[in-house]
DNA sequence: CAATATTAGTAAAACGATTGCATAAACGTG
DNA sequence: CACGTTTATGCAATCGTTTTACTAATATTG
C-alpha cells in the first residue's frame, strides 16, 4: 500500500492536518515544522492522493479537452496534436490532468460532458475549435461551466475566455506579403469547413487588398474540401480562368498541397507561375514541392496559452474573461517570388 | 450541489449499499428493488461521483496514454492522433477516462509515471510506440504495472501485451504487390526513427523478394530522416544510381512524400519510371500527385484493440498476456504500374 | 499584571462512494 | 413446527484527504 498522510504525521510527529496544511504551505504553520514535515515527506516518497485529495476539497484537478467530433480527415492537422502536447505539458507542470474528449457528432460530445461534470471528472473544458453556432459550446456558456476556446469566440466573445491567433493581421500579413512582392492579381483560398478562422483570415486578406488600392474580385476568392473527391474543382474554377491571379493566399498547409497537386495538371509551376504563401507551417510545408512559405500559429504556444488561462480562472473564481491572441510568424521558403519572373 | 448516492437512496426508500448494489448490478439485489432504485436514479439524474467511488474501491478508472517524447516531427504523423481517437472512444463506453502523457524526453516521463502511480491515478498505460531498449517499457515492466504496448515488444514478448498490425506481412504484402506488376529491381525506404515497426516491414520485404527468387542488393535499402534537413540525401543515392531500382517500398507516407519531392528533382516521374507503395494511407497518400498506393494500418481499430486489451485485463488481473494482431489492407491508387510501360 | 490578541497546532467531521458482516424474512425439509 | 438455509437488505467501517472549529501556548497591551 501507497504511503499516506497519517505515516507521515506519525513520522514528523504531527497531526494529518498539520501534513496537509504544509503540502499547500500554509502560513498558520511555522517554517520549523514544514521543515521536520517536508524531511519526512522526502524520506518516505510522499505523494497525496488523487482521488481523496479530490474527494475532500470538491475539485477534480482534471481538465477537459474537446475535440470535434471524428471526422477523420480533421485529425490528419497536426495542429490539434500540437495544441494538445502544450496543454497537457502546462497541466503536468501544474499538478492537473487532462482528458480527451469527442465523439461522432454533436450530441454525442454533449453526452459526454455533461455525464463528466456530473461525475465531478472535470473542472473546466477546453475546446479546441471554434464554429458558428457550435451547440458545445452553447451548453458550456448556458450552465455556466468554465471553459477556454482555442479560437474564435462566436457568440457571448466578451463573456468567453480564449485563446486565439490574430487571423485578421495574419491573414493580412500575408497578402501584403505578396502585394509588397509585386502582386497585384491575388487570390484566395479557404477550407469550406466552416470554423472561423478562415473566415478571419480571408478578412485580413481583404484588408490587406483594400488598404493597396488593390480591387476585390470575388471570384479570386473560392472554398474547397479538404480531402474530398471533387476537392480539385473550385480550385481548377479558379486557376483555369484567363485572368487567373499570379499569387494566391492559402490557409491551411493541406489544401496548398492539393493546390500543387493541381498546378501540375495544368502546367503550372509554382513560384514561377504561382506564388503560394500558406498557413500552419506543418511537415506539409516542408515536404512538398517546393517548400511552402507559411504562416506558422504556433499550436504548442496556443495550447499553452489556454491551459494557462484555465488554471488562471480555476484558482481565481470570478475573473473577467480575458483573450490571449498567440503571435504567429512567416516561415520564407521557396513557393513565393515577384510576378512575371522565371 | 449535485446528486449522491444518499439522495437516490432516500428516493427509493432503501440503503446507500443497495443503491451502489444495484450500480454494480450485483446478484443479491432483487429485480423488484432494482427496477425501484434505477427508476429513482433516472429521475434525479444520479451519476455516481467518480473521485469517490475511486477512492472507496482503491482504483482509478484512468488510463494514461503514454506519447512518444517530443519531437515535433514526430507528431506530425497523424497516427498518433488517430489511435489516440480509438482509445478514449472505447474508454469512454465503458466509463474509464484517460490522461495523456509525455515528456521532453524519457526522463521527464518517467517522472510523470512514477508520480502518476504513486498519487493513483492511473490504474494502466498503453504506450503509443516502441523502441528497442525503451526505458520506459522496462520500467513499467520492472515495476508489474499493467501496460499495452502499442507496436511490437522488443524484449520480454512473452510478458507483454500487445497490439500490432502484422507488419512483416505487411512488408510481404507490399513488395509483392510490385512483384506481381512484374517489378524486380525494388527498394525499399525506411524512416531512421528507430521505431521497430519499420525493421519488420523491411523484413517482409526481404522475405517477399527471397521467396520469387529476386537478390537482394543492400543499397536498394535505406534509411532516411523524416523532415530533416539533409533528409533527401539518401533519397537522392538510391536514385542516382545507374541500376536505379524501378519500384519502391516506402514504409511511411510522409517519406513518400519527401521521395516525390527528390524525384520530381531529378526528372523522375511517378508510376511512369518509379513505382511507389507506401504506408499508413494518411491524408499524404489522398494529396500527393499523383495519388499513393498505401497501406491502411488502421490506427483508429489498433487503440480501440489496445484500450479492450487493458480493460480486460483490469478486470481480471493474472490473465496472461496475449498479443492482438490488427489487419493491414492495401490502399490502391495511382503510384504503381508495371515497369517499362509509358 | 490581568485581559486580550495572536500564533501554532490538533481533533474530528466532512467528501461520496464501496463492501464485509450482521440480520431479518422467507423458504424448505424432516 | 422447529430448525437450518437461502435471499435480500441494512449498518457501519473504510478509503486518504481537506477543513472547520477549537484549544493551548505565547505575545501584546493598557
Amino acid at each position: 500500500m501507497a504511503v499516506t498522510i497519517k505515516d507521515v504525521a506519525e513520522l514528523a510527529g504531527v497531526s494529518p492536518s498539520t501534513v496537509s496544511r504544509t503540502c499547500k504551505d500554509h502560513p498558520s504553520i511555522s517554517l520549523q515544522t514544514k521543515e521536520k514535515v517536508r524531511l519526512a515527506m522526502k524520506k518516505l516518497g510522499y505523494e497525496p492522493n488523487f482521488q481523496a485529495s479530490s474527494l475532500a476539497s470538491q475539485t477534480s484537478r482534471i481538465i477537459g479537452i474537446i475535440l470535434p467530433p471524428s471526422e477523420k480527415e480533421i485529425y490528419e492537422n497536426s495542429f490539434y496534436l500540437e495544441a494538445i502536447r502544450g496543454i497537457i505539458q502546462y497541466c503536468n507542470e501544474h499538478q492537473y490532468i487532462n482528458t480527451v474528449i469527442t465523439g461522432k457528432n454533436e450530441e454525442e460530445i454533449l453526452d459526454v460532458i455533461r455525464s463528466a461534470v456530473k461525475r465531478g471528472q472535470a473542472d473546466g473544458f477546453i475546446l479546441l475549435y471554434s464554429w458558428e453556432e457550435d451547440p458545445v459550446a452553447a451548453y458550456l456558456m448556458e450552465e455556466g461551466l468554465l471553459y477556454v476556446l482555442v479560437g474564435k469566440a462566436y457568440r457571448n466573445a466578451n463573456q468567453t475566455v480564449y485563446v486565439d491567433n490574430d487571423n485578421i493581421l495574419a491573414g493580412r500579413e500575408a497578402a501584403e506579403y505578396l502585394i509588397n512582392l509585386g502582386h497585384r492579381k491575388i487570390g484566395c483560398i479557404l477550407p469550406a469547413n466552416g470554423l472561423l478562422f478562415a473566415a478571419d483570415r480571408r478578412a485580413g486578406y481583404f484588408l490587406a487588398l483594400t488598404e493597396h488600392q488593390i480591387p476585390i474580385c470575388q471570384d479570386y476568392c473560392v472554398e474547397a474540401a479538404l480531402c474530398s473527391r471533387d476537392q480539385g474543382e473550385p480550385l481548377r474554377a479558379l486557376l483555369g480562368r484567363e485572368d487567373r491571379p499570379t499569387a494566391v493566399v492559402v490557409c491551411d498547409d493541406i489544401l496548398s498541397l492539393a493546390l500543387e497537386t493541381v498546378c501540375a495538371g495544368l502546367g503550372i509551376s509554382i513560384p514561377e507561375d504561382l506564388s503560394v504563401i500558406s498557413f500552419n507551417n506543418s511537415v506539409f510545408a516542408r515536404l512538398s514541392s517546393p517548400h511552402l512559405t507559411s504562416v506558422d500559429i504556433n499550436a504548442f504556444q496556443l495550447g499553452i496559452a489556454a491551459a494557462s488561462q484555465m488554471l488562471r480562472h480555476i484558482e481565481n473564481p470570478g475573473l473577467l474573461a480575458t483573450k490571449v491572441i498567440v503571435p504567429h510568424h512567416i516561415i520564407e521558403r521557396d513557393s513565393c517570388q515577384p510576378p512575371g519572373e522565371r
